[in-house]
RNA sequence: UCCUCCUUAGCUCAGUUGGUUAGAGCAUCUGACUGUUAAUCAGAGGGUCCAAGGUUCGAGUCCUUGAGGGGGAGCCA
């Protein structure tokens, strides 16, 4: 007997053959018809069972939510709606469901709002919506992998841990292993971090940033593709308190090439799933057709989920410096007519979300690339312009997610780089070792962190950051 | 953390100016039917109205506080 997953048996032309399938039922019409999936697709695969010659004892034990394994012949379906299906010879049930403990789960075959979803996240995998999304989230990983070795990078495992709060890029978890009920105190009744497990203060990361430039002095192009962690008690559809990364990062490159490999990157991924996911992203297009429904007009997407995946990919982003987009700002009529929370009046104001959002959803109308930013608004280790007062910065801005890639040339130059620390009191002896690449070798760099997640919520169209990681961490929540 | 909205059956939701026994659809259970596609038909069961306190003769409804969730903001990826 050959066993088979569903995606394979639903493509087979090996009619009359015998197979073996495992899966869920997801429903059990006129006590003859099971509607089978295994993961493997967003489709199920019809299976026929003979009920007048099957035991009574098992055809009640066929519920919703049960794991069963099918032994049967592919047919050429007799009904419409599918091409084939498994007659079925013999069925063993698995696991079994029990229908009134069912009616309490979102396995109920019914429209589940997303909230209830998340509630059941164990659950959550066996609904279409979410096993689509988490089908193009793993296509999205492998095509990240992909793409970098293709082009020759190598990935790089950054420490989780880290014992630098160096980057400043936000509130950070502490590591410790010490008795937090009575922990070790030094003289002046401080806690003594020299006691810890580690020896000194440790954190998890908020970034592998630091660590991959100084493989990219010496591997060359690198990435990592890792869990990061922020403790920012930020309670938004578009922040985790663990996300996943991707951080590129290029020697001999400067920050032209640096948007270019970002734009390539993105591309890529994209059409990979578009290549790879057809059937998922089908289901969620409709999906999100069917929710926009009841939405006013305005606050629907202006094109379905493929083409704007579909656009993405074949139109280039618009590159504009932070100086033009501030005239832009300047010159907007919601800023004329004061319609913005906070109007732009001069040079050096930080860009709120409302301003990024009209650059990109009314201005442009396509992904946005911002650059050469104010040098006080950004961080230390960003390469100061020859003007003395931008830094070679740039964020990607997408429709409907906002900052997606933030990133920069990196400070090569030792004394720079050295007196910026001192500006913005970020300790050097700490960070002696990025410095120190600085003194040997040193060379212009560039590199970009991208959120994983914000690429997948514009990949599958979901609006919730929430729903398209397995188990989401935010405050007030860690469960499962 | 701030602003704002929400919380009523397993789920989605209705519940009028505060008034008798809190309703509907789906789901579940029982029966009928059996080439169905969220099957169909008949009947039945199912409620700590988020929690605590208050106002009132009387609170699902009004007030206060708290919890959880949605949307927006800040921070960022």
């Amino acid at each position: 007997m050959i066993t088979k997953k569903v995606s394979e048996l639903l493509q087979s032309d090996q009619i009359l053959q015998e197979y073996k399938v495992s899966g869920w039922v997801r429903a059990f019409r006129s006590n003859r018809f099971i509607a089978l999936n295994d993961g493997s697709t967003l489709h199920n695969i019809q299976c026929v069972v003979d009920f007048e010659n099957t035991d009574e004892e098992v055809l009640k034990q066929i519920n919703i939510g049960a794991a069963v394994a099918i032994e049967g012949t592919l047919k050429e379906s007799e009904g419409k709606g599918q091409r084939v299906e498994i007659e079925v010879k013999s069925i063993e049930i698995l696991g079994e469901a029990q229908p009134e403990d069912i009616k309490k789960t979102i396995l109920q075959p019914k429209r589940h709002s997303l909230e209830k979803l998340r509630e059941q996240a164990h659950l959550r995998v066996r609904t279409n919506t979410f096993g689509a999304v988490m089908r193009v989230r793993s296509k999205l990983a492998f095509a990240v992998h992909e793409y970098f070795n293709n082009k020759g990078f190598y990935y790089v495992n950054t420490p989780v841990i880290t014992g630098s709060d160096a980057e400043g890029a936000g509130e950070m978890f502490k590591v410790t292993n010490m008795d937090l009920k009575n922990p070790p105190k030094d003289e002046k009744g401080n806690i003594d971090f020299s006691k810890d497990f580690f020896g000194k203060e440790t954190n998890l990361t908020v970034s592998g940033q630091l660590e991959a430039e100084t493989f990219a002095l010496g591997l060359g192009q690198v990435y990592t593709f890792g869990p990061t962690f922020r403790a920012e008690n930020s309670n938004t559809s578009r922040h985790l308190a663990e996300f996943w990364m991707i951080e590129p990062e290029v020697a001999f490159c400067d920050l032209e090439g640096n948007i270019d490999l970002a734009e390539d990157f993105i591309q890529y991924v994209l059409k990979y799933i578009t290549e790879h996911c057809k059937d998922d992203l089908e289901f969620l297009e409709n999906r999100l057709l069917q929710e926009e429904k009841s939405k006013p007009e305005k606050d629907r997407s202006p094109m379905p989920l493929r083409e704007k995946i579909d656009f993405v990919l074949k139109n280039n982003f618009k590159r504009v410096s932070y100086t033009e987009a501030i005239d832009i700002l300047k010159n907007s009529k919601p800023n004329k007519k004061k319609k913005f929370n906070y109007i732009i009046e001069e040079w050096g104001a930080d860009l709120q979300s409302e301003h990024e959002r009209y650059l990109v959803e009314k201005h442009f109308k396509c992904p946005v690339v911002l650059f050469d930013y104010p040098a006080d608004i950004k961080a230390f280790y960003m390469r100061l312009n020859d003007d003395g007062k931008t830094v070679r910065a740039m964020d990607i801005l997408f429709p409907g997610i906002g900052e997606i890639v933030g990133g920069s040339q990196r400070e090569e130059r030792y004394d720079v780089l050295l007196s910026k620390m001192k500006e913005l009191g970020v300790d050097e002896k700490e960070l002696w070792w990025y410095l120190e690449t600085r003194k040997f070798g040193t060379c212009k760099h560039s590199g970009f962190g991208l959120g994983f997640e914000r690429l997948v919520l514009f990949a599958t169209g979901m609006t919730n950051i929430r729903d398209v990681i397995p188990y989401p961490r935010t405050p007030q929540n860690a469960e499962f």
